[in-house]
This record gives C-alpha cells, structure tokens and sequence, in this order.
DNA sequence: CATTAAATATCGGTT
DNA sequence: AACCGATGTTTAATG
C-alpha cells in the first residue's frame, strides 16, 4: 500500500465553535461516509429502553460509531453515563424549540431567568435506536463547541493472556498442579446445571468437578461449584463420591466458610505462571 | 452566572496534523488544566496488570479524563479496546526510538518494508499507572491526526429508574403484590451468606425470604436465594419452616427448574408499574 | 432468537 | 483496602 492511498483511508475533519446548523451538517456528513463522530458541547440527554433516565444540561462528550454504538461521556468515571450498544441507527437533525420546553415547571414559575435562555431556540438533536430491546437515545444540544469525523484503519486484534482459558491451559497441561494423579477427562462437560470447566477422576478413581476462576473469587463461585457437584451426583448412580474443587488465586473468607459448609475444596492457582 | 464566566469555564483547543512534538505540548498542558483530553492517530497500545494485553498499530481514539481514566477506542463495540480505570496517572512524552523496536523479529528477519518505517522514528507515548493493584497502560503513537483539550462543567446528576430499588421500593408500597397477606419486616437482613432483600412474613406467620431482581433471571439468582434460606434456617429454630420467593419479570426454563427442585417459589413482577 | 457464563467487568456502599 | 452485590452490566459462545 503507498503513501496516498493510506492518506486517502486515514483523516480527521474537524470543526470549532460551529452553528449548530453546520455541526449538523457535519455530524451527518460522518455517519454517512461511516466515520467515527464525536460531539462536544452543552447537552440534556435522556433514555428510555430496559430502564429511563433523564440527565440535565452539561458539558459533555459523544461519540457515535459506524457500528450504531453511542457515548456520552463526562469528565469523570470510566463509563459513559449514557450509551447505546452497537446495532442502532444514528440520526442528526436541527429545529427550532421551545427553550423552555426542556426546564420543569417550577423553574418556570420561579420565572427570573427565563430571559437568558429565550433568545436561543435551535435545538440539535441525536437520536439513537433500536429495537428487540426497544431503546432510544436522545442527546439535546444546546450549544456544540466542537465535531469531529475520524476515519481510519484498524486491522489488529486484541492479545489478551491471564484469562481463564489461559488458566485451563495451565491446569490441563500440568493435572498434577491440582493434586498427584489428577486426570482430566472432559472440559465442558455439560450438566442439567450448566457446563463443568474441567471433569476428571482423582488417583482413587473418584469423579472430580473442578471450576476454574481467573482472580479471587467470592460465594457466587462456590454456589456455581456447589449447582454442578449435585448435578453430576443426580445424573451419575446414586452412590457414587463427586469430589468439588475450586481452583482461583484466592477465596474471600464468606466463600472459604461456605466451601467447608458443602464439603467443597480450594486449590490456590494464577492463571499464569508467576 | 454571567455569559463570559461561562465562557471562561467551557472551551475547547484542537491540533490537527500536528508534529508529535507539538501534540505532545498540547496533552501535557490539557492534563495539566484538567482538561478532558482526546488523541486520535496511528497507535500501539500495551496494558500489563490484573491480566496483560498487547494491540499492534491501527487508527484508535484515546480519551483521558481528569480522574485519571484512560480510554482507547476502536471504531467499533460498546467497549473501549484497552483502558484504565479512575485513579490513574497519566504521562505524555515524546521520545526518539528505533522504529523496528514495536515489530517481532520475525519481521526484522523477513526485510524488505523496513526501509518504509526507518524514516519515521519519533514516537509519541501516553502512560497510565496505578497501584493496589499495580497496572499500566501504554500507547504509542506513531502519527497523530488530532488533539483536543475540552473544558466544561457538569454539576447534574443521572436520575435513573427501573432499578432493583424502584423493585423493592413498589413491593414495600405494595406487599400484597407478593402475595395477599405478606408482612415486610426488615430490608438487608445480614445472615451468614449475605444480605437478605427482603425479610419479612406470610399470613401464617411463616417467615419469607424474598430476592429481587430487575430482569429475568437465571440459575445463579436461584443459588443465590437457595443460600439465603438455607442461612436463614440454620440462624432460627430448626423446626421453623422458611419459604424462598423469586420476584422477577420471569425466570428462565433451567431457573424454574431449580426452584422447584429447591421447594422455593417466583412472582413475576416488574420494577415499575406498566 | 434465548441461554449461559466470563470479564483487565465497573460501580457504589459498607466494614 | 477488602468485601459484597447490582448493573440499562457487555461480550462471546452455543443451541
């Protein structure tokens, strides 16, 4: 690939302190040519779909993406405080607007600073959606201080390590890190209670049900190992000895009480190799 | 507030095309003021902590807030690729580097597009650090289309509904939701597995044990009930009979069957009135 | 489409 | 700082 026809694929367009009639422009001119748009400027947003919520006027950014997925992000917290997964349709439009329309009726009648706001009645608009579940996404923007369109490449996935695959890998490779003459028998081995992630026998021969977590775990881990020991036991004969063991890191004290309770067991193993 | 106190607050300073050297200044001195900061060009990206991840060069949107959040996104997903959570420090300079420092050597062995890299070697990196536990991000970018440095304020609040709250909040108002007759007497009743949502008694005087979820639930909300009333018996009287009820929209199929496999028993209500 | 469980889950509250 | 449970969790795998 040459030079230009990189530059041809990657570029930015941006535009500062622009009417609102020109960032809407903008803004539909990026999610036509598929590019990632991001809006900054004083907006309400509001959401209505699996639950609703209403958010004053801020400053604040979004993001819409070619994939139908939407940002709204503060300057605080890793999560956006609105969004939209991917799958919607994005829509951009202006109008004229009540500038009171968005106020609540006490402000209005404490009156006062009505005037401020009368002279500004343009209203951008984004709207999310999508349905199966039914949500939408409304962004209102008073004011836009800044749009941008990115286009770009990105070709590269993601390697990630330290998961619990990683910690399978580890324990399958190695069976005696669970205990001398471990066997491996099966992962995912399906259960009326779900999938076991490891199912073998111990060096007496007994049947073994190991769940696997990548960090500390809780009594939610315990429970799940708890579900698949009395599953097997249901569905193997009636006597036979199902041994459980839980294999993370660590366990909190409330999950170590709990696994003595069941007659559970613990193996303390990082996914990787420290 | 007067209009120019206001603009004092909100603003916004783009680059675009700009030298590394020149991007460089603008971050430091966004994060510096405490600005929320983007960067979008060519980058690499490394993340080493509660797990490890490496992302080779593609065209990616980095956000950095003034908590310390770090963000790098794709044009696609919900998800930011890599991040760092609030609390972080973040670290921008710029730095001369061999520029065949980022490929394997596998690709130094195979030659031939090495010539294309060997005249671009200033690199531009942003660093995102924490400790408890110790993680770090690094980006790397190669190119840089555009910074900017937004300022605002946002003093509002989310007000959501739906939640788990507005749940318990309707079954209190309404206890005959549950069933005729039912009593609430605590919320958050601690047992040995936890806390328990609602604590209360039927019109028999059999002491109830309620678990409420917003949405349909699974296996895991049955365990999570079981271990409650299993708590729950062991703290009374071992001759007290406790019943176990599921409030949720609806269960799934391998739920219910747990339930009654279990002797507990599901109301299906929403969080919020239809 | 529903179901199931993982995740660098994140986030808030409490101890 | 550890622990615990909710989340508009999101995401991927699987039937």
């Amino acid at each position: 690939m040459t030079h230009s026809q990189q530059d041809q694929e990657l570029h930015a367009v941006t535009l500062e302190q622009p009417t609102l009639a020109a960032a809407c422009d903008a803004i539909a001119d990026g999610i036509d040519r598929e590019a990632l748009v991001t809006v900054f400027g004083r907006c309400t947003v509001e959401y209505d779909g699996r639950a609703s919520s209403t958010l004053d006027a801020g400053d604040r950014h979004v993001m819409l993406k070619p994939d139908g997925a939407a940002l709204v992000h503060t300057d605080e917290g890793q999560q956006p405080v609105n969004w939209q997964p991917p799958g919607c349709d994005h829509e951009v439009f202006c109008e004229q607007r009540d500038a009171d329309a968005d106020r609540s009726d006490a402000a209005e009648t404490a009156g006062g600073t009505a005037t401020e706001t009368e002279t500004e009645t343009e209203i951008l608009t984004l709207e999310s959606v999508r349905s199966t579940p039914d949500e939408r996404l409304l962004v209102r923007f008073r004011n836009v201080l800044q749009v941008s369109a990115f286009s770009g490449t990105d070709e590269t996935e993601l390697a990630l390590s330290g998961t619990e695959e990683d910690l399978r890998q580890r324990l399958l490779d190695e069976p005696d890190l669970l205990e001398p003459g471990f066997t491996p028998l099966a992962t995912e081995r399906d259960t009326a209670a779900g999938a076991i992630d490891i199912y073998g026998e111990d060096d007496a021969g007994r049947t073994v049900v190991v769940e696997l977590k990548r960090r500390r775990v809780g009594p939610d881990a315990v429970s799940q190992l708890r579900r698949y020991v009395d599953a097997l036991g249901r569905d193997l004969h009636a006597d036979t000895t199902v041994r459980g063991i839980l294999v993370a890191p660590s366990v909190t004290d409330r999950a170590k009480r709990l696994l003595t309770e069941h007659g559970l067991e613990f193996i303390s193993l990082e996914p990787t190799a420290a």
